[in-house]
DNA sequence: AGCACGCCGACT
DNA sequence: GTCGGCGTGCTC
């Protein structure tokens, strides 16, 4: 019927296929195995473009996916469905789609799970909803009762100019209703407002700050690389205080002026409000932002403002790496070495890496930042793969305060308490002389551990294999792996003796009680994300801090992220060893960067901060680490161990987690791995083991470990391995590739 | 991921 | 006798 007409319409296509015979392969956000082909559509006009998003039937449904190519014509051709609809929302652009193929092939995981990570954003698929404004019709309407609040907002809409009927009545000081009226009356009429501008753009002619020689040389290398707009990986390394952000701003502001975008990635938890302060000192106007939880409208119209590239800077956590950007000249990943841009579950992947990838893919500069690198990218720089700048302290490198190990084998707290004499007389001191103190302990609750004096029994979650977390504050117990909570019981239920279930070990809770004891007139703060609820709140326990409304803050993790307390002379690790345990590979290197960044927030400019570390294992070489403030030397001793053994980044890991609510069928499934387990050599198959947490969520999980030289490309033999086992439809085989901490 | 198809317990 | 539980398997 039309074919004669696409055909002629399809002249520029060239190899000489006839548009009617043509088929799309469309690629759909849902776990399949890969891309589906489909007849182009019924009323097809022009050919459909790669990275078009179309809607296509599937089984009785229909869903949205993107034009991926041309079909592959191995698919019988009596299933073939011709596409329902092509959407008019901006194309995936080439370089995201490259990366979808890319971190799909890497991460061995479905084609389609990759590219929804591209699509969560259901709303952009959908036209923005359309503004309607009021203005003043050019007549004067007859038989129009004016009232007061009616003539004022003829006086606001006066100019003739159109605007939202909100801003119109907020103007007026009227309600939205008199608006209406007035509308419904015929005295105004409705129009179409086209779309705002929601971000602008930054203005890179403000004076930033004065940046110091030092780092004035980092900002135009970063400016450098960025004009050539070639792929290269840059560390840029400095401590805290030493203008890291200062200077890769000046990156940014290099690739506005260059017309192009930038994407900078920090971990959720370091979007802080100081972050946005010193963009805004810089360019005068807020970044877009994209996280987890954004509105739906914020999320689309910020997909579409990055597609259009009217968002000009995103700011946002590793998920903002599958925005459209469709010219990117810059990618920074602050806070290189955190763990939390490492994704666990469904796709696993690595915020850092793939923002190398993402950059490769799109010729873009890509800067890492880090006032303590990990270890993998201390060894690309070494290998000349990545360069370096590193940047000194303002203050010429006596900011790292005085770290005291304090040996708890002989300084030992009293029964039930957690603060040594040592830390117990060093907080005391420090109060009285008028001065803040803050003591770090990186678990939640009041303790981990509850059990049973009479019989033993111990609390466990019903679901996982793990303690349950006493929370006092709530009288409840929680599982933090899961969400499952009961109430603090009062007898065992094991035994049911009464009133005899004792709280063993500290969380942040009972190190707040211990203290408070101690110095009962200190003004103390808990700081965890159980008792701060958002960025917002966070602010203001970081401005009370600041402002000495606080004289003691007590918190996990979250107290040693970024912030800088000018009256804070002393910290106190609680225990330093927590961090060591579970055999994890990079244990050691996480507890030694936690810990040094913990110590970096004790002392100011004119007065050395002290740092009291307790730990039951002084000779440890974390400890020793931190103790000497030498980086170096940790990571030396690191290297070292990981280069004998084997390890990443000197040998290549992939996980498997096998994991079902039917014990016997995961180890079914674990033994039909075991069995067809690649033989190669430089290969080897560890496991399989209970993983770290055996049951989660009610899922039994076992762990294989496959372990190759870095001469081995590991997803061909996994996709090998993988494709010999059928695993029933109740067992799950989740693949890890680079797996980061071991859980 | 959905959604249908399919085979076993408590109801009109 | 049906309604409906969710286990299993496709979907171009």
């Amino acid at each position: 019927m039309a074919a004669r007409d696409t055909t002629a319409g399809d002249a520029t296509g060239g190899d000489g296929d006839s548009a009617v015979a043509r088929r799309l392969s469309v690629l759909l956000p849902l776990p399949l195995a890969g891309a589906y082909d489909y007849l182009p559509p019924e009323d097809d006009e022009d050919p459909i473009e790669p990275g078009s998003f179309v809607q296509v039937p599937l089984g009785t449904r229909e869903v949205t996916g993107v034009v991926w190519g041309d079909g592959t014509g191995d698919v019988d051709p009596a299933k073939l469905k011709p596409v329902v609809a092509c959407l008019d929302t901006p194309a995936l652009p080439p370089s995201l789609r490259d990366f979808v193929d890319w971190v799909s092939a890497y991460t061995v995981s479905p084609h389609g799970a990759v590219l929804r990570m591209a699509m969560r954003v259901p709303a952009a698929l959908a036209p923005p909803t359309p503004r309607v404004g009021v203005r003043l019709v050019g007549a004067p309407v007859e038989g129009l009762r004016l009232t007061g609040a009616r003539q004022r907002v003829l006086d606001v809409l006066e100019g003739g100019l159109a605007a939202l009927p909100a801003n119109v009545a907020r103007q007026a000081g009227v309600g939205v209703s008199v608006v209406k009226g007035l509308a419904d009356a015929g005295a105004l009429e409705r129009v179409l407002l086209p779309p705002p501008r929601l971000f602008e753009t930054p203005d890179t002619t403000r004076a930033g700050p004065e940046l110091t020689p030092d780092q004035a040389a980092a900002a135009a290398r970063l400016r450098d690389g960025v004009t050539a707009h070639e792929y290269a990986v840059t560390l840029l390394d400095g401590v805290t205080g030493s203008g890291k952000t200062e200077v890769y701003l000046e990156g940014v502001a290099a690739a506005i002026d260059a017309g192009r975008q930038v994407l900078v990635l920090l971990p959720e938890i370091a979007l802080t409000p100081q972050w946005f302060e010193r963009f805004v000192a810089r360019f005068g106007v807020r970044p877009a932002v994209w996280h987890s939880d954004l509105k739906h409208t914020v999320r689309r119209d910020t997909w579409r403002a990055v597609a259009s590239g009217e968002a000009r800077v995103v700011v946002g956590a590793r998920s903002a790496l599958f925005l459209p950007f469709g010219d990117l000249g810059l990618i920074v990943v602050d806070e290189e070495h955190e763990a939390a841009f490492k994704q666990e579950d469904g796709v696993a992947y690595h915020g850092r890496n793939m923002a190398v990838v993402r950059g490769r893919l799109s010729d873009c500069p890509v800067v890492l930042v880090s006032a303590t690198p990990s270890l993998e990218t201390m060894v690309n720089v070494e290998q000349g793969r990545y360069a370096a700048l590193h940047l000194g302290s303002r203050f010429g490198g006596a900011d790292m305060p005085e770290v005291a190990i304090v040996d708890l084998r002989q300084d030992v707290p009293a029964r039930q308490c957690f603060l040594s004499p040592t830390l117990r007389t060093a907080l005391v001191e420090t109060l009285e002389a008028g001065e803040q103190a803050m003591l770090f302990l990186n678990r939640r609750g009041y303790a981990p551990l509850t059990l049973c004096r009479t019989c033993g029994h111990r609390m466990e979650c019903p679901d996982c294999s793990a303690w349950l977390v006493e929370h006092r504050f709530r009288r409840q117990l929680h599982c933090h792996h899961c969400g499952y909570r009961q109430r603090v019981p009062e007898r065992c239920p094991a035994c049911d003796a009464e009133d005899n279930l004792v709280a063993c070990g500290p969380g942040v809770e009972r190190i707040a009680e211990e203290a408070i004891a101690l110095v009962p007139e200190a003004r103390v703060a808990v700081m965890t994300s159980d008792t701060v609820h958002g960025p917002t709140a966070a602010e203001e326990l970081v401005q009370a801090v600041t402002a000495h409304e606080v004289d003691l803050l007590i918190g996990t993790q979250m107290v040693a992220k970024g912030h800088h307390f000018p009256g804070l002379t002393l910290v106190g690790i609680v225990d330093a060893d927590l961090g060591l345990a579970g055999g994890d590979l990079r244990a050691a290197e996480r507890t030694f960067q936690v810990l040094h960044q913990v110590a970096g927030r004790a002392g100011r400019a004119d007065k050395p901060g002290r740092v009291l570390l307790q730990t039951h294992c002084p000779e440890h070489p974390v400890m020793q680490a931190v103790a000497a403030g030498d980086r170096g030397q940790f990571l030396a001793l690191e290297r070292a161990q990981r280069e004998a053994g084997g390890w990443p980044p000197f040998g290549r890991l992939a996980a498997l987690v096998v994991s079902g609510r039917d014990e016997a069928a995961v180890d079914g499934v674990c033994a039909a791995l075991a069995r067809t387990a690649p033989r190669l050599a430089g290969v080897r198959v560890l496991g399989p083991a209970p993983a770290p947490m055996a049951l989660l969520r009610g899922r039994h999980r076992r762990r294989l470990l496959l372990k190759t030289t870095l001469d081995v490309a590991v997803q061909p033999v996994l996709r090998d391995w993988l494709a010999r086992v059928a695993p029933p439809g109740r067992v799950r085989i989740h693949v890890d590739v680079d797996p980061y901490s071991f859980n």
